[in-house]
DNA sequence: AATGAATGAGACTTCATTCAT
DNA sequence: AATGAATGAAGTCTCATTCAT
């Protein structure tokens, strides 16, 4: 089941503590998403992973730890990417787009760390959680700020409640991880361009 | 903590079977809610509730089934108010504007359940939860015939997509648990009516 | 699954306590055999008998009552049977041979009692089965004194060790309930002309 | 009651799992033999060998899997005890002798396995214990196959079924552990002698 | 860096029995 | 004669974590 990673008598560094490290990351990732944090054992990590519960205790505080790494990980990515997208265009219109593809896009590459996110979200609170939840929260800002901005030039409805929008946005984005099948008919940009279409034209039929 | 299994003004050691049961669900239903289905322990439930395991055992199949029921209860009323708006209105506008109201109210008021849904996803499924599936595919269903509808009729623009457009708006609603806080400054009418808005008429501000 | 014995509002003599104490031990006896005693749960024997937990501690002391009247009544059988070839015949090697058909009749016709008594041997001491336990040393002595008796009358060999023969007997009957299969090729004539031929003859071939 | 899982002379704090695990089997198997397997808890069994339900299943898959292990040395030691007769002696009337008596030092050396075995037999089937049987039938083979062997060689009636004569001997040794004492006035010496009177001359005397 | 035996608390569930009705 | 809700102790097993090596 698993590979001794090295033979008796090698010479120390050649253990690869990384290796063991990232498939440790990866087979915890795969069983949390399959089966919830809660529900995956450490036993069945090490088992995945094919090393010993020591290897795990080594490298992780504990199960919340590798919960916690997995989940920064993603945030980490999905704050780069809104920054970026922030950086490189102005108009909000267009903000508004790429967010929201970015969003989708992040859900298509990160599927199982925005699953274990979305269940386990009632454990990703608490002191250890907190660097987490700042850069949620600044992610959502960017949404919040985009809608904002539009409303302040004009181009958006100045009926709109930016918190909302920006939370309907966010949630109809999130929501598709539970209805999206990577590689079936629709691509994540069709799903971006109706998502976009409809929060920017809405569904009804304009006559201007 | 604990209360003891009688109805009011029963009379003494009289057996309330019905009571025993309905206090069992709610601080089930509680406790799912605040700490999650697998970090709730029946012995937490059975405390909670004034009752012994014992009587967990005799009214429900196992910590599964008080699960299983609590979503029951919720996906059903959540088919009635549907199909009751699908009876009372016919304007395919209007259907979708009650439909995403008729969303919010019921994350208003089966709070608790829909936060358990949404965490134990996962566990909803398999042949103990077909019935619930069913329903809750019926719900979906809902939504996407009246967005089909509105196509159909001329009001709704051809080029959406049916399926994206209502998980769109069924992610939006669900959503909503997450940040939306009952009592605070919002109402769900007001929730509503700005989402009914943005997928309505759009973000844009229309010259016509 | 089960069929109430009697509509609300009838009178009171028509429950048929005998009926449901009939079914009670069928149950009962059916269940021990195929699970074994510790196994089997009153909630299954009343569950198979069609009647109510409440039903069976009115006409049984508990799951051991019913352990000791089932094993009564097979044992009261096979010490009838056993009484009636001592009567009926006075040869010994007849006595032997009537004996051991006897012992495996009492198998075929009590298949299961007897293999509840095999396996719960074990739990049918104490003074509850002391009853019990005096009629199966009773059967036993039976068997000893047979062959004692053809020690003593000069037909069988008086090298023989009575206690060991008539267990070896015992043995060889008892353990049929392991392989001999009702309504096979063999039939339990065959097999008691076998043993009776082992026991008296043996297995040499002999040259008078 | 309880030894510390230290082995004489180790160092202090040293692990010792062989030691752990025999002394859990040791335990098991007398107080399966004593109470019966599923009268017997596992607390029981780890109460009694001195350590904790975790050393328990880190050892074994359950109180099953102690069970099958129990038996399997049992089996594979009667096992080759009788291909061991199977190889030193060839005439059948000597065979024979010698099986009954390897029956019978099985029972003495082994005697709460086999106890277990008689008892929980109804337990030793199922795909798990499918080793252990093919074992037995392997076993049971031995004794029909040299009653074959003897009606063959004409040295035993061609009158008797072996299949009906070898369950008959080893019932007859079965049952022994019913009633043998070790350490009373028969030895298992003077058993094995017995039966093999009964089995191979029979009860009537002969005038040849 | 890694092993894996051991811990001990706690998980879910079963069960024989009692008792108010 | 019968019901079935309720009990509470005991059952098997899991698990995150520790620690001697």
């Amino acid at each position: 089941m698993a590979v001794k990673s090295q033979g008796p008598g090698s010479r120390g560094g050649a253990y690869a503590p990384e290796h063991t490290r990232r498939v440790l990351l990866e087979a915890a990732t795969a069983l949390f998403e399959e089966r919830g944090y809660h529900a995956t054992s450490v036993e069945s990590i090490v088992s995945a992973a094919g090393v010993t519960k020591g290897a795990f205790y080594h490298h992780f505080g504990g199960k919340q730890d590798v919960l916690l790494q997995i989940q920064e990980d993603y945030i980490d990515s999905r704050l780069r990417n809104c920054e970026q997208v922030m950086e490189s265009v102005t108009d909000p219109q267009e903000r508004l787009r790429e967010l929201i593809y970015e969003a989708l896009v992040g859900i298509e590459k990160y599927r199982a760390q925005v699953s274990i996110f979305n269940a386990e979200r009632r454990f990703l609170t608490g002191p250890d959680f907190a660097p987490i939840k700042a850069k949620r929260d600044k992610v959502n800002a960017f949404y919040e700020s985009v809608i904002q901005q539009g409303i302040d030039e004009g181009v958006f409805s100045p009926d709109l409640n930016p918190r909302i929008v920006s939370f309907s946005i966010l949630g109809m984005a999130a929501w598709a991880l539970s209805w999206f099948r990577p590689g079936g008919q629709l691509s994540i940009r069709d799903v971006a361009d109706q998502m976009s279409m409809l929060v920017l034209s809405g569904a009804l039929v304009h006559t201007d």
